[in-house]
DNA sequence: GCGCATCTACCTACTTATAGGTAGACTACT
DNA sequence: AGTAGTCTACCTATAAGTAGGTAGATGCGC
């Protein structure tokens, strides 16, 4: 019990929500998980809105975080860009998707606040990327010619896709292939 | 009435999913747009699962006859692949996801079946894809050196993803740089 | 062309399970 | 003694699914 029970509550809940979906997952279930009663979940979250976009801003400061790391790291665009995919491969290995890609799916059924909160997880995401790309452009790095907003647009709806589609198939990764393609699109003339 | 109730159903069924997802999908939900009791959904469809079942069914023969009225179709294989696109941007518009995307997405808590008829849906799709960029290298269309299966598989991802992240964005279209970033990659040498 | 059986497509009324959420009592630390 | 955290016991709403019934069309022997 060294980990604060808020704590194995939010990393109870992101587990299961990316495993199963957010309306796929009940408090009955996390409850049973942490090792409570589901009463005592409302102490620390009132409602289950609330325990998503807690959920979620904690989710976007760490994406944050893992930005600002490799970001610090010396290294070309083409090796920062490895960096980022590489969460996502991570995910993929856990046979997860992403908590965003998770809750956008659902994201009629959601709360406003929420929304908003997974919107600006993926803007944010795509602004890096789109970043990264420009400046492996100025660098001399790729030799891609389009608009880097575009590509990044592009990478960013691959990697959520390829989560979702890699849950399909438990053999190949998806992301393999997704790497590999838009890095043969950016060093491209 | 001159539309078949199951036929109705399964209509109603399609758009409710795309839209919410598929757990928060309700027979009550399913009842009240078709105009019937909830309990006479389950003189057409025992479960929610046979539901589910038959809804994916119909929707591979109806990709299935897609693919084939685009492969009658005269035209290159660029031509083709926007045909193929064309279906995305379809359901980007209404502002939908693939029924395949969110089913996926729940894919731990769908029954058997159900998961496999996903998961041909997804595969036939790739194999398509890899097909047309095959064929458009082979014609000339296309500069790509890379292997068709790994690039059709990022497209397909990226098609997938994309109108998962184009519900956060009501405004400009996510499909349309996606497409522009594929025939780019496709075309370059 | 009539009577009878069967079938289709729905209904009302119900069950069981689960959802998220609330009220108030208990407990253990400080 | 106060309070943070958890509990039991409950609530209401809704989920999927079941039981049993019924109006009306359809088929069939005669």
């Amino acid at each position: 019990m060294t980990t604060e029970t808020s704590t194995r509550l939010l990393d109870t809940a992101e587990q299961l929500i990316r495993q199963r979906g957010y309306n796929a997952f009940s408090f009955k279930d996390l409850a049973e998980n942490v090792g409570i009663r589901t009463a005592s979940i409302h102490y620390h979250f009132p409602t289950k809105a609330d325990l998503g976009t807690s959920l979620m801003k904690r989710y976007v400061r760490q994406l944050e975080e893992a930005l600002e790391a490799i970001d610090r790291r010396t290294g070309g665009a083409k090796s920062k860009l490895k960096s980022f995919i590489k969460l996502y491969r991570d995910t993929e290995a856990q046979g997860a998707i992403c908590l965003c890609g998770s809750l956008a799916s659902d994201v009629e059924t959601l709360p406003a606040e929420l929304q908003e909160v997974v919107t600006s997880y993926l803007d944010r995401s795509e602004g890096w990327i789109a970043q990264q790309i420009a400046d492996g452009v100025r660098a001399g790095e790729f030799g891609f010619g389009g608009r880097p907003a575009e590509a990044a647009t592009a990478l960013l709806s691959s990697l959520q896709g390829g989560l979702i589609l890699s849950r399909t198939r438990s053999e190949r990764s998806v992301l393999d292939p997704v790497q590999r393609t838009f890095f043969r699109l950016l060093e491209s003339t």
